[in-house]
Parts: C-alpha cells; structure tokens; sequence
DNA sequence: CTCCAACCTGGAGCGCGCTCCAGGTCAAGC
DNA sequence: GCTTGACCTGGAGCGCGCTCCAGGTTGGAG
C-alpha cells in the first residue's frame, strides 16, 4: 500500500525522475524515504504532495511559491492561517488567468471565423485593409 | 493616425521597447518603418499585429509558431488555408489548456474549502491523515 | 555468483522569452 | 548651436524549470 520505487512514482505522479530528484533537491520533497542502499522509496504520502504539485504548477504557481507552502505545511499546525491564504491569494490569481484567456480565446475564434467567411483565394475586401494583409481583421 | 514612437508603440502595445525590438529582429514584426536618421516608427497595422502576437502569447503560443504565422501572412493570399488550420489547431489546445485550468482550479478550491473546514489550531481529525500532515487533503 | 537494469550524486547545459548593457546617434526645445 | 532625453546596434546575461551527463552503486533475476 505504500512505498513505490522511483520509476513506479514517476509513473503514477507524472513527473520525470529528474523532475523528482529536482523537487527532493530543492525542497519540495522532503525526507523521502531510502533503502539501505540509498535507493528512494516514495510513499503515497509524497505521491500526495506530488499530485498537489501538479495542481498548482499547472495553474501557474512559481515552484519558491510551492517551496514555500511545503515549508509551513512541515512547521505545523500553527501556518494553517498562512497556508490558506497563499493558495486563496493563488486561485485568486488563477481566476484572472482564466478570465483572460477566455477573453484571448474569444479572439481568437473571431479570427478563425474572419478566415471561414473568406469563400475561397478571392482577394480579401471590404474592411479598411491595410497594406499587409493579415491583422485589421481582429479589431 | 499612423506613424508612432516606438515609446509610443510600447504604451499601446504594452510591450517593453526591447520586446518591439526583439520581435522585429526575430522576425515577427518585419518591415517596420524608420525616419532619415533610423528611428522606428510604428504604424496602426503593425500595432493591429502586436494586438494579435499578444492574444497568441497570453493563449501560450510559442514565438516559433508565430513567426510561422507571420511568414505565411507575408507570403500572400495563397496561405490562408494554412493560417486558418495553424489557428484552429491553437485554438484547439487553448481549449485543453482552459479545461485543464479549471479542473486544477477545483482541486485548488476544495483544498481550500479544506482549510476552511478547520475550526481553529485544532490538530486535523478523521481522515487517514499521513504523518506529514498537509497532503492527503486533496484525495 | 554474475549480470544488468535501475538507481545514485554533483554539476553542467538547455530552451524559452525576454532584459540589460555599452557605446554611440538623433532630434526637439531653448 | 547646444543640450538632453529618446533612440540605435550587437551581443551578453538572466530566471525559470527542468534535463542530461559521467562515473559509480545497488539489488533482484537467473
């Protein structure tokens, strides 16, 4: 139920070897279990704070951010106040991000709709074109 | 009505002096006007082309793929095939990249409905809480 | 016991997208 | 004509987040 060779949590977290290895080094992962060999033994702990990881690296958290959460989290009880803000002051980021790229998919798709009104090669009219052909369309 | 410095371009645009600069020496912005002495000055069209490198950036596309774009544009009428299928692909994957975005956004709102859910410094309760104490949460 | 694939470490290198710098030129206001 | 701030160029440097490498060790299968 527990422990998970590297390549096996590498599998399950999505992350590279090198990519855990990194977290380990920089902070992130800390402690993670050894054989008495000095082989890494991940626990469905760390597969935790790696899925963890993957959520707020995939919204865009700095990794000195996530370094940072990781660290109150490993003082205790008494950061829970500072844990929670960090990740409401991040979603509150996060909800801009996708407010915006809302706003730039809009865009887009106008323009990908200017390219399926055009019926076939026919020199591009209407519009107050400028020389060069291609934007004027997504004002 | 046409014709800015590049000061002026940049407040527009919102992008730095240096990043104009960047863009034209890559070969994004290409044909960019100068005075006798060599200054830039930018016109509506090339802003209309900031506006739209600025909608492919924010949507995470790469510069790479933008210059293709901008190449194909400046080659003619016979490429809008091409620039409307490259559009549609990115739009395609902006749209991964949205779904993607708010299903990690609701992972990150339910951790911290979590923290809400602690009445106070009251060591966490019930769960099969790890030893390390924060993940574990968001399963 | 042997083999070999998986693992280890420290540190260098990389791809991206800018950003900064030095040393020089331009041009608008006085 | 002089000053001064905006602008020019080529090229180096940077911050991020990995990724790769060399050279060595471990440990399970046969």
């Amino acid at each position: 139920m527990s422990g998970y060779a590297p390549s096996e949590a590498a599998r399950r977290s999505g992350f590279s070897l090198d990519t855990l290895r990194y977290y380990e080094k920089i902070g992130l992962l800390a402690d993670v279990e050894r054989t008495a060999g000095g082989q890494r033994v991940f626990t469905d702990d760390d597969l935790g704070w790696l899925e963890l990881f993957r959520c707020l690296r995939d919204t865009g958290m700095p990794i000195a951010q996530m370094r940072r959460y990781a660290q109150l989290a490993r003082e205790g009880e008494h950061t829970v106040d500072e844990r929670r803000e960090l990740l409401e002051q991040h979603a509150a980021r996060v909800e801009e991000q996708m407010l915006l790229l809302s706003r730039q998919y809009e865009h887009l798709r106008e323009k990908i709709r200017f390219y399926e009104r055009l019926p076939g090669p026919v020199p591009e009219t209407g519009q107050p074109t400028a020389t060069r052909p291609d934007p004027a369309v997504s004002r």
